[in-house]
DNA sequence: ATAAATTTTTAGATTAATCTAAAAATTTAT
DNA sequence: ATAAATTTTTAGATTAATCTAAAAATTTAT
Protein backbone atom coordinates (compact mmCIF):
# COMPACT_ATOMS: atom_id res chain seq x y z
CA UNK A 1 0.00 0.00 0.00
CA UNK A 2 1.13 3.34 -1.06
CA UNK A 3 1.23 5.82 1.94
CA UNK A 4 0.38 9.40 1.68
CA UNK A 5 3.52 11.41 1.47
CA UNK A 6 4.15 8.94 -1.36
CA UNK A 7 1.19 9.96 -2.97
CA UNK A 8 1.71 13.85 -2.51
CA UNK A 9 5.94 13.34 -3.90
CA UNK A 10 3.76 11.56 -7.33
CA UNK A 11 1.65 14.76 -7.42
CA UNK A 12 4.23 17.05 -7.23
CA UNK A 13 6.25 14.91 -9.41
CA UNK A 14 3.41 15.17 -12.15
CA UNK A 15 3.13 18.53 -11.89
CA UNK A 16 6.26 19.83 -12.36
CA UNK A 17 6.89 17.23 -15.28
CA UNK A 18 3.70 18.90 -16.94
CA UNK A 19 5.82 22.03 -17.07
CA UNK A 20 9.43 21.51 -17.69
CA UNK A 21 8.84 18.36 -20.10
CA UNK A 22 11.99 16.00 -19.78
CA UNK A 23 13.08 14.52 -15.87
CA UNK A 24 12.71 16.60 -12.75
CA UNK A 25 15.01 17.50 -10.43
CA UNK A 26 15.24 16.29 -7.05
CA UNK A 27 15.72 20.39 -5.76
CA UNK A 28 12.60 20.93 -7.93
CA UNK A 29 10.69 18.62 -5.86
CA UNK A 30 12.42 19.71 -2.44
CA UNK A 31 10.73 23.39 -3.83
CA UNK A 32 7.72 22.11 -4.32
CA UNK A 33 7.36 19.92 -1.28
CA UNK A 34 8.67 22.57 1.45
CA UNK A 35 10.70 19.70 2.34
CA UNK A 36 14.98 19.37 2.20
CA UNK A 37 16.36 18.10 -0.74
CA UNK A 38 18.18 15.23 1.54
CA UNK A 39 14.78 13.89 2.26
CA UNK A 40 14.04 13.91 -1.15
CA UNK A 41 17.20 11.68 -2.67
CA UNK A 42 16.03 9.18 0.52
CA UNK A 43 11.85 9.18 -0.49
CA UNK A 44 12.86 9.51 -4.72
CA UNK A 45 14.66 6.69 -3.71
CA UNK A 46 12.05 4.51 -2.37
CA UNK A 47 9.70 5.55 -4.78
CA UNK A 48 12.23 4.48 -7.66
CA UNK A 49 12.68 0.77 -5.40
CA UNK A 50 8.85 0.39 -5.51
CA UNK A 51 8.95 1.35 -9.82
CA UNK A 52 6.54 4.17 -8.96
CA UNK A 53 9.35 6.80 -10.95
CA UNK A 54 12.57 6.15 -13.02
CA UNK A 55 15.36 7.62 -11.25
CA UNK A 56 19.17 7.74 -11.98
CA UNK A 57 21.72 9.55 -9.29
CA UNK A 58 22.38 13.02 -10.16
CA UNK A 59 19.81 12.71 -13.12
CA UNK A 60 16.19 13.35 -11.88
CA UNK A 61 13.29 11.45 -11.91
CA UNK A 62 10.01 10.95 -14.36
CA UNK A 63 7.25 9.17 -13.16
CA UNK A 64 6.79 5.07 -14.47
CA UNK A 65 3.01 4.21 -16.13
CA UNK A 66 2.06 3.13 -12.88
CA UNK A 67 3.43 6.23 -10.83
CA UNK A 68 0.87 8.48 -13.66
CA UNK A 69 -1.65 6.58 -13.19
CA UNK A 70 -1.47 7.41 -9.72
CA UNK A 71 -1.17 10.68 -9.75
CA UNK A 72 -3.59 11.34 -12.35
CA UNK A 73 -5.97 9.35 -10.26
CA UNK A 74 -5.02 11.79 -7.30
CA UNK A 75 -5.98 14.88 -9.56
CA UNK A 76 -9.00 12.82 -10.56
CA UNK A 77 -10.04 12.51 -6.62
CA UNK A 78 -9.22 15.90 -5.46
CA UNK A 79 -11.11 17.65 -8.49
CA UNK A 80 -14.42 15.34 -8.03
CA UNK A 81 -14.17 16.09 -4.72
CA UNK A 82 -13.83 20.15 -5.44
CA UNK A 83 -16.93 19.57 -7.23
CA UNK A 84 -18.75 17.86 -4.28
CA UNK A 85 -17.82 20.77 -2.01
CA UNK A 86 -18.90 23.08 -4.38
CA UNK A 87 -22.20 21.99 -5.87
CA UNK A 88 -23.48 19.89 -3.05
CA UNK A 89 -22.19 21.70 0.37
CA UNK A 90 -21.95 24.99 -1.74
CA UNK A 91 -18.28 26.11 -0.24
CA UNK A 92 -17.11 28.45 -2.42
CA UNK A 93 -14.03 28.46 -4.40
CA UNK A 94 -11.15 29.07 -2.30
CA UNK A 95 -12.51 27.24 0.87
CA UNK A 96 -12.61 23.37 -1.33
CA UNK A 97 -8.74 23.47 -1.61
CA UNK A 98 -7.21 22.52 1.81
CA UNK A 99 -9.99 19.74 2.11
CA UNK A 100 -9.71 17.94 -0.94
CA UNK A 101 -5.75 17.75 -0.35
CA UNK A 102 -7.06 15.39 2.38
CA UNK A 103 -9.66 13.63 0.61
CA UNK A 104 -7.85 13.15 -2.60
CA UNK A 105 -5.81 10.55 -0.37
CA UNK A 106 -9.63 8.30 0.43
CA UNK A 107 -9.12 4.80 -1.29
CA UNK A 108 -11.64 3.17 -3.21
CA UNK A 109 -12.09 3.07 -6.52
CA UNK A 110 -16.01 2.35 -6.74
CA UNK A 111 -16.05 5.72 -4.17
CA UNK A 112 -14.58 7.83 -6.39
CA UNK A 113 -16.63 6.50 -9.65
CA UNK A 114 -19.65 6.85 -7.62
CA UNK A 115 -18.97 10.11 -6.63
CA UNK A 116 -18.18 10.72 -10.53
CA UNK A 117 -22.05 9.63 -11.70
CA UNK A 118 -23.59 11.54 -8.78
CA UNK A 119 -21.77 14.68 -10.03
CA UNK A 120 -23.06 14.15 -13.55
CA UNK A 121 -19.69 12.92 -14.87
CA UNK A 122 -18.54 16.38 -14.59
CA UNK A 123 -15.28 17.68 -17.36
CA UNK A 124 -14.21 20.75 -15.27
CA UNK A 125 -13.59 21.68 -11.05
CA UNK A 126 -14.55 24.54 -9.72
CA UNK A 127 -11.44 26.70 -10.70
CA UNK A 128 -12.04 25.36 -14.62
CA UNK A 129 -9.29 22.69 -14.04
CA UNK A 130 -9.97 19.80 -16.02
CA UNK A 131 -10.61 16.41 -14.50
CA UNK A 132 -9.28 13.52 -16.19
CA UNK A 133 -11.43 10.77 -16.79
CA UNK A 134 -11.63 7.04 -15.35
CA UNK A 135 -8.72 6.66 -17.69
CA UNK A 136 -6.74 9.40 -16.46
CA UNK A 137 -7.33 11.58 -20.21
CA UNK A 138 -8.03 14.91 -19.41
CA UNK A 139 -10.36 17.37 -21.22
CA UNK A 140 -9.80 20.12 -23.11
CA UNK A 141 -10.72 23.08 -24.78
CA UNK A 142 -9.68 26.03 -26.43
CA UNK A 143 -10.01 28.43 -23.86
CA UNK A 144 -7.18 32.04 -23.88
CA UNK A 145 -6.72 34.32 -21.19
CA UNK A 146 -9.30 37.27 -21.19
CA UNK A 147 -6.39 39.39 -21.49
CA UNK A 148 -6.08 38.53 -24.77
CA UNK A 149 -9.67 38.24 -26.04
CA UNK A 150 -10.96 40.35 -28.56
CA UNK A 151 -13.04 43.40 -27.49
CA UNK A 152 -16.85 43.90 -27.44
CA UNK A 153 -17.44 40.36 -28.26
CA UNK A 154 -19.11 38.35 -25.29
CA UNK A 155 -17.41 35.53 -23.20
CA UNK A 156 -17.72 33.64 -20.77
CA UNK A 157 -15.21 32.51 -17.73
CA UNK A 158 -14.32 29.34 -17.98
CA UNK A 159 -11.31 28.99 -15.19
CA UNK A 160 -8.30 30.93 -13.67
CA UNK A 161 -4.10 30.23 -13.79
CA UNK A 162 -3.63 30.98 -10.23
CA UNK A 163 -5.14 29.23 -7.50
CA UNK A 164 -4.18 31.76 -4.74
CA UNK A 165 -6.51 32.50 -2.02
CA UNK A 166 -6.45 36.31 -2.31
CA UNK A 167 -6.83 35.98 -5.99
CA UNK A 168 -10.42 33.66 -5.53
CA UNK A 169 -11.22 35.94 -3.24
CA UNK A 170 -11.02 38.73 -4.96
CA UNK A 171 -12.63 37.61 -8.15
CA UNK A 172 -15.62 36.57 -6.15
CA UNK A 173 -16.14 39.68 -4.61
CA UNK A 174 -16.50 41.01 -7.94
CA UNK A 175 -18.54 38.16 -9.34
CA UNK A 176 -16.13 37.22 -11.98
CA UNK A 177 -17.05 33.65 -11.27
CA UNK A 178 -16.76 30.56 -13.70
CA UNK A 179 -19.84 30.91 -16.11
CA UNK A 180 -19.64 34.74 -15.66
CA UNK A 181 -20.71 36.53 -18.81
CA UNK A 182 -18.49 39.53 -20.11
CA UNK A 183 -17.70 42.08 -22.43
CA UNK A 184 -13.99 43.65 -23.10
CA UNK A 185 -15.35 47.22 -23.70
CA UNK A 186 -11.37 49.07 -23.53
CA UNK A 187 -8.45 48.17 -23.49
CA UNK A 188 -5.93 50.18 -21.92
CA UNK A 189 -2.12 50.18 -23.52
CA UNK A 190 -0.64 52.31 -21.17
CA UNK A 191 -1.02 49.34 -18.22
CA UNK A 192 -2.74 46.58 -19.95
CA UNK A 193 -5.59 47.32 -18.06
CA UNK A 194 -8.95 46.30 -18.92
CA UNK A 195 -12.30 48.11 -19.04
CA UNK A 196 -14.54 45.36 -19.04
CA UNK A 197 -18.50 45.03 -18.11
CA UNK A 198 -19.38 41.99 -15.90
CA UNK A 199 -23.46 40.21 -16.94
CA UNK A 200 -25.32 42.53 -18.15
CA UNK A 201 -24.84 45.66 -15.63
CA UNK A 202 -21.36 45.83 -13.66
CA UNK A 203 -18.46 47.47 -15.36
CA UNK A 204 -15.22 47.56 -13.50
CA UNK A 205 -12.06 48.15 -14.13
CA UNK A 206 -9.43 45.19 -14.03
CA UNK A 207 -4.77 44.88 -14.12
CA UNK A 208 -3.76 43.08 -16.69
CA UNK A 209 -2.96 40.75 -14.28
CA UNK A 210 -6.04 40.03 -13.36
CA UNK A 211 -6.81 39.85 -16.93
CA UNK A 212 -3.79 37.04 -17.88
CA UNK A 213 -4.96 34.72 -15.02
CA UNK A 214 -8.65 34.37 -15.99
CA UNK A 215 -9.18 32.17 -18.83
CA UNK A 216 -12.05 32.65 -20.87
CA UNK A 217 -13.90 31.02 -24.29
CA UNK A 218 -16.34 32.79 -26.62
CA UNK A 219 -20.18 32.63 -25.77
CA UNK B 1 -2.29 18.22 15.28
CA UNK B 2 -2.90 14.55 16.09
CA UNK B 3 -2.30 12.07 13.78
CA UNK B 4 -4.28 9.15 12.51
CA UNK B 5 -2.99 6.20 14.53
CA UNK B 6 -3.67 8.75 17.75
CA UNK B 7 -7.13 9.07 17.01
CA UNK B 8 -7.79 5.35 16.57
CA UNK B 9 -6.45 4.52 19.71
CA UNK B 10 -8.42 7.41 21.42
CA UNK B 11 -11.63 5.57 19.27
CA UNK B 12 -10.98 2.16 20.59
CA UNK B 13 -10.41 3.61 24.10
CA UNK B 14 -14.35 5.21 23.89
CA UNK B 15 -15.80 1.88 22.39
CA UNK B 16 -14.02 -0.10 25.23
CA UNK B 17 -15.14 2.14 28.13
CA UNK B 18 -18.96 1.98 27.04
CA UNK B 19 -18.80 -1.48 28.02
CA UNK B 20 -16.77 -1.96 30.64
CA UNK B 21 -17.00 1.28 32.95
CA UNK B 22 -14.15 2.10 34.44
CA UNK B 23 -10.62 2.29 33.30
CA UNK B 24 -9.18 0.12 30.15
CA UNK B 25 -6.49 -2.35 30.35
CA UNK B 26 -3.68 -1.86 27.81
CA UNK B 27 -4.36 -5.31 26.69
CA UNK B 28 -8.07 -4.72 26.02
CA UNK B 29 -6.59 -1.72 23.65
CA UNK B 30 -4.15 -4.03 21.65
CA UNK B 31 -7.15 -6.32 21.53
CA UNK B 32 -9.48 -4.06 19.85
CA UNK B 33 -6.62 -2.46 17.90
CA UNK B 34 -4.71 -5.98 16.94
CA UNK B 35 -1.43 -4.55 17.60
CA UNK B 36 1.30 -5.88 20.30
CA UNK B 37 0.88 -4.71 24.30
CA UNK B 38 4.41 -3.14 23.92
CA UNK B 39 2.64 -1.09 21.04
CA UNK B 40 0.02 0.12 23.26
CA UNK B 41 1.89 0.99 26.42
CA UNK B 42 4.10 3.56 24.30
CA UNK B 43 1.39 5.01 22.45
CA UNK B 44 -0.88 5.67 25.72
CA UNK B 45 2.30 7.31 27.32
CA UNK B 46 2.35 9.63 24.49
CA UNK B 47 -1.58 10.34 24.94
CA UNK B 48 -1.10 10.90 28.55
CA UNK B 49 1.58 13.41 28.02
CA UNK B 50 -0.70 14.93 25.65
CA UNK B 51 -3.93 14.88 27.77
CA UNK B 52 -6.08 12.92 25.55
CA UNK B 53 -6.18 10.36 28.72
CA UNK B 54 -5.52 9.48 31.95
CA UNK B 55 -3.10 6.91 32.53
CA UNK B 56 -1.09 5.06 35.55
CA UNK B 57 0.99 2.19 35.16
CA UNK B 58 -0.29 -0.71 35.56
CA UNK B 59 -4.06 1.11 36.10
CA UNK B 60 -5.11 1.31 32.85
CA UNK B 61 -6.72 4.12 31.19
CA UNK B 62 -9.42 6.90 30.95
CA UNK B 63 -10.40 9.15 28.50
CA UNK B 64 -9.75 12.93 29.62
CA UNK B 65 -12.70 15.65 28.42
CA UNK B 66 -10.68 16.44 25.52
CA UNK B 67 -9.99 12.43 24.54
CA UNK B 68 -13.74 12.27 25.18
CA UNK B 69 -14.36 14.91 22.47
CA UNK B 70 -12.29 13.73 19.91
CA UNK B 71 -13.63 10.64 20.36
CA UNK B 72 -17.02 11.62 19.82
CA UNK B 73 -16.28 13.91 16.96
CA UNK B 74 -14.40 10.96 15.40
CA UNK B 75 -18.17 8.54 15.48
CA UNK B 76 -19.90 11.14 14.53
CA UNK B 77 -18.18 11.40 11.15
CA UNK B 78 -18.00 8.41 10.72
CA UNK B 79 -21.32 7.92 11.10
CA UNK B 80 -22.67 10.78 8.99
CA UNK B 81 -19.94 9.68 6.25
CA UNK B 82 -21.92 6.29 6.46
CA UNK B 83 -25.41 7.86 5.37
CA UNK B 84 -23.92 10.24 2.97
CA UNK B 85 -22.85 7.08 1.27
CA UNK B 86 -25.86 5.22 2.12
CA UNK B 87 -28.16 7.57 0.99
CA UNK B 88 -26.81 9.89 -1.41
CA UNK B 89 -24.30 7.43 -3.27
CA UNK B 90 -26.31 4.03 -2.69
CA UNK B 91 -23.50 2.02 -1.45
CA UNK B 92 -25.50 -1.04 0.77
CA UNK B 93 -24.86 -1.58 4.92
CA UNK B 94 -22.12 -3.71 4.66
CA UNK B 95 -20.00 -1.59 2.40
CA UNK B 96 -19.86 1.50 3.77
CA UNK B 97 -17.87 0.68 6.83
CA UNK B 98 -14.30 0.84 5.26
CA UNK B 99 -14.56 4.13 3.32
CA UNK B 100 -16.20 5.72 6.74
CA UNK B 101 -13.31 4.53 8.79
CA UNK B 102 -10.93 6.80 6.20
CA UNK B 103 -13.40 9.43 5.95
CA UNK B 104 -13.63 9.96 9.76
CA UNK B 105 -10.44 10.93 9.67
CA UNK B 106 -10.54 14.07 7.82
CA UNK B 107 -10.29 17.69 9.43
CA UNK B 108 -12.54 19.91 8.95
CA UNK B 109 -15.37 21.03 11.30
CA UNK B 110 -17.47 23.44 8.54
CA UNK B 111 -17.25 20.07 6.07
CA UNK B 112 -18.56 18.09 9.56
CA UNK B 113 -21.65 20.28 9.95
CA UNK B 114 -22.36 20.96 6.19
CA UNK B 115 -22.77 17.21 6.03
CA UNK B 116 -24.88 16.96 9.09
CA UNK B 117 -26.80 19.46 7.17
CA UNK B 118 -27.21 18.46 3.51
CA UNK B 119 -27.87 14.80 4.89
CA UNK B 120 -30.77 16.99 6.64
CA UNK B 121 -29.49 15.88 10.49
CA UNK B 122 -29.72 12.13 11.02
CA UNK B 123 -30.08 10.71 14.27
CA UNK B 124 -29.27 7.40 12.92
CA UNK B 125 -26.69 5.81 11.18
CA UNK B 126 -27.72 3.17 8.12
CA UNK B 127 -26.59 0.29 11.12
CA UNK B 128 -29.11 2.36 13.51
CA UNK B 129 -26.35 3.18 15.80
CA UNK B 130 -27.13 6.82 17.18
CA UNK B 131 -25.09 9.67 15.39
CA UNK B 132 -23.81 11.91 18.01
CA UNK B 133 -24.80 15.69 17.62
CA UNK B 134 -22.32 18.84 17.57
CA UNK B 135 -21.86 18.61 21.26
CA UNK B 136 -21.33 14.99 21.31
CA UNK B 137 -24.93 14.16 22.70
CA UNK B 138 -25.94 10.48 21.59
CA UNK B 139 -29.52 9.77 20.74
CA UNK B 140 -31.63 7.13 22.17
CA UNK B 141 -34.99 5.22 22.10
CA UNK B 142 -36.26 2.19 23.95
CA UNK B 143 -34.90 -0.33 21.39
CA UNK B 144 -35.28 -4.05 22.41
CA UNK B 145 -33.54 -7.29 20.79
CA UNK B 146 -36.27 -8.74 18.13
CA UNK B 147 -36.08 -12.26 20.54
CA UNK B 148 -37.82 -10.15 23.24
CA UNK B 149 -40.58 -8.73 21.19
CA UNK B 150 -44.02 -9.95 21.86
CA UNK B 151 -45.98 -11.86 19.09
CA UNK B 152 -48.62 -11.18 17.37
CA UNK B 153 -47.58 -7.39 17.43
CA UNK B 154 -46.31 -5.43 14.25
CA UNK B 155 -42.20 -4.03 14.91
CA UNK B 156 -39.82 -2.29 12.80
CA UNK B 157 -36.37 -3.18 12.74
CA UNK B 158 -33.85 -0.38 13.48
CA UNK B 159 -30.62 -1.22 14.33
CA UNK B 160 -27.98 -3.85 14.92
CA UNK B 161 -26.00 -5.39 17.81
CA UNK B 162 -23.40 -7.34 15.42
CA UNK B 163 -22.00 -5.39 12.41
CA UNK B 164 -20.16 -8.05 10.49
CA UNK B 165 -20.28 -8.43 6.74
CA UNK B 166 -21.83 -11.53 6.85
CA UNK B 167 -24.58 -10.74 9.16
CA UNK B 168 -25.35 -8.11 7.14
CA UNK B 169 -25.58 -9.33 3.77
CA UNK B 170 -27.99 -12.52 5.39
CA UNK B 171 -29.66 -9.63 6.72
CA UNK B 172 -29.98 -7.84 3.23
CA UNK B 173 -30.66 -10.94 1.28
CA UNK B 174 -33.85 -11.65 3.55
CA UNK B 175 -34.89 -7.98 3.04
CA UNK B 176 -34.35 -7.37 6.69
CA UNK B 177 -33.13 -3.81 6.17
CA UNK B 178 -33.88 -1.17 8.65
CA UNK B 179 -37.98 0.07 8.35
CA UNK B 180 -38.38 -3.18 7.94
CA UNK B 181 -41.95 -4.00 9.53
CA UNK B 182 -42.26 -7.44 10.17
CA UNK B 183 -44.52 -9.65 12.87
CA UNK B 184 -43.40 -12.62 15.60
CA UNK B 185 -45.81 -15.00 14.46
CA UNK B 186 -44.47 -17.82 16.44
CA UNK B 187 -41.19 -18.36 18.69
CA UNK B 188 -39.66 -21.92 19.04
CA UNK B 189 -39.32 -22.70 22.88
CA UNK B 190 -36.75 -25.57 21.74
CA UNK B 191 -34.11 -23.18 20.11
CA UNK B 192 -35.47 -20.12 20.63
CA UNK B 193 -35.74 -19.78 16.56
CA UNK B 194 -38.52 -17.42 15.41
CA UNK B 195 -41.11 -17.24 12.15
CA UNK B 196 -41.62 -14.25 11.25
CA UNK B 197 -43.32 -12.28 8.82
CA UNK B 198 -41.43 -9.69 6.80
CA UNK B 199 -43.42 -6.83 5.12
CA UNK B 200 -46.56 -8.06 4.14
CA UNK B 201 -46.05 -11.36 2.45
CA UNK B 202 -42.51 -13.07 2.96
CA UNK B 203 -42.50 -15.90 5.95
CA UNK B 204 -38.85 -16.75 6.80
CA UNK B 205 -37.44 -18.62 9.90
CA UNK B 206 -34.85 -16.86 11.96
CA UNK B 207 -32.35 -18.37 14.44
CA UNK B 208 -32.25 -16.91 18.09
CA UNK B 209 -28.78 -15.32 17.37
CA UNK B 210 -30.33 -13.68 14.86
CA UNK B 211 -33.35 -12.69 16.15
CA UNK B 212 -30.98 -11.42 19.39
CA UNK B 213 -28.94 -9.14 17.18
CA UNK B 214 -31.90 -7.27 15.53
CA UNK B 215 -32.76 -4.38 17.91
CA UNK B 216 -36.50 -3.19 16.80
CA UNK B 217 -39.14 -0.73 18.07
CA UNK B 218 -43.05 -0.73 17.92
CA UNK B 219 -44.79 0.49 15.28
C1' DA C 1 0.16 -15.68 52.56
C1' DT C 2 2.97 -17.19 49.31
C1' DA C 3 3.80 -19.49 44.81
C1' DA C 4 2.13 -19.69 40.15
C1' DA C 5 -0.09 -17.53 36.50
C1' DT C 6 -1.17 -13.53 34.10
C1' DT C 7 -0.73 -8.86 32.73
C1' DT C 8 1.96 -4.97 31.85
C1' DT C 9 6.11 -2.60 31.17
C1' DT C 10 10.94 -2.04 29.78
C1' DA C 11 14.80 -2.75 26.72
C1' DG C 12 16.42 -2.87 22.39
C1' DA C 13 15.34 -3.03 17.28
C1' DT C 14 13.11 -1.71 12.87
C1' DT C 15 10.88 1.21 9.19
C1' DA C 16 8.99 5.59 7.24
C1' DA C 17 9.75 10.28 6.99
C1' DT C 18 12.14 13.92 8.18
C1' DC C 19 16.37 17.05 9.30
C1' DT C 20 21.44 19.43 9.23
C1' DA C 21 26.08 19.37 7.92
C1' DA C 22 29.55 17.63 5.06
C1' DA C 23 31.06 15.30 0.88
C1' DA C 24 30.70 14.34 -3.92
C1' DA C 25 29.22 15.22 -8.51
C1' DT C 26 27.76 18.27 -12.06
C1' DT C 27 27.31 22.69 -14.26
C1' DT C 28 28.89 27.28 -15.26
C1' DA C 29 32.09 30.89 -15.99
C1' DT C 30 36.36 32.60 -17.12
C1' DA D 1 39.99 23.26 -19.57
C1' DT D 2 40.08 24.11 -15.10
C1' DA D 3 38.41 26.64 -10.99
C1' DA D 4 34.29 28.29 -8.77
C1' DA D 5 29.58 27.84 -8.02
C1' DT D 6 25.73 25.05 -7.66
C1' DT D 7 23.21 20.91 -7.13
C1' DT D 8 22.74 16.47 -5.30
C1' DT D 9 23.88 12.83 -2.38
C1' DT D 10 25.73 10.65 1.79
C1' DA D 11 26.33 10.30 6.73
C1' DG D 12 24.44 10.49 10.95
C1' DA D 13 20.38 11.89 13.88
C1' DT D 14 15.48 12.32 15.31
C1' DT D 15 10.45 11.14 15.96
C1' DA D 16 6.23 8.23 15.37
C1' DA D 17 4.69 3.75 15.31
C1' DT D 18 5.56 -0.70 15.46
C1' DC D 19 7.72 -5.35 16.98
C1' DT D 20 9.87 -9.48 20.07
C1' DA D 21 11.89 -11.05 24.18
C1' DA D 22 12.79 -10.39 28.87
C1' DA D 23 11.82 -8.22 33.28
C1' DA D 24 8.69 -6.43 36.63
C1' DA D 25 4.28 -5.89 38.76
C1' DT D 26 -0.21 -7.52 39.77
C1' DT D 27 -3.71 -10.99 40.27
C1' DT D 28 -5.22 -15.61 41.23
C1' DA D 29 -5.18 -20.03 43.31
C1' DT D 30 -4.03 -23.11 46.74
Amino acid sequence: MISQTEENYLKAIFKLSEKTDGSVSTNAIANEMKTAAASVTDMVKRLAKNKFINYQRYKGVTLSEKGDAIARKLIRKHRLWEVFLYDKLNFTWDEVHDMAEQLEHIQSDELVNRMDKYLNFPKFDPHGDPIPDKDGKFASRKQIPMSEYPLGQVGIIVGVREHSKPFLQYLEQLNLVLGTKFCVLESFEYDGSLKIKIGNTKVETITQKVANNLFVIEE
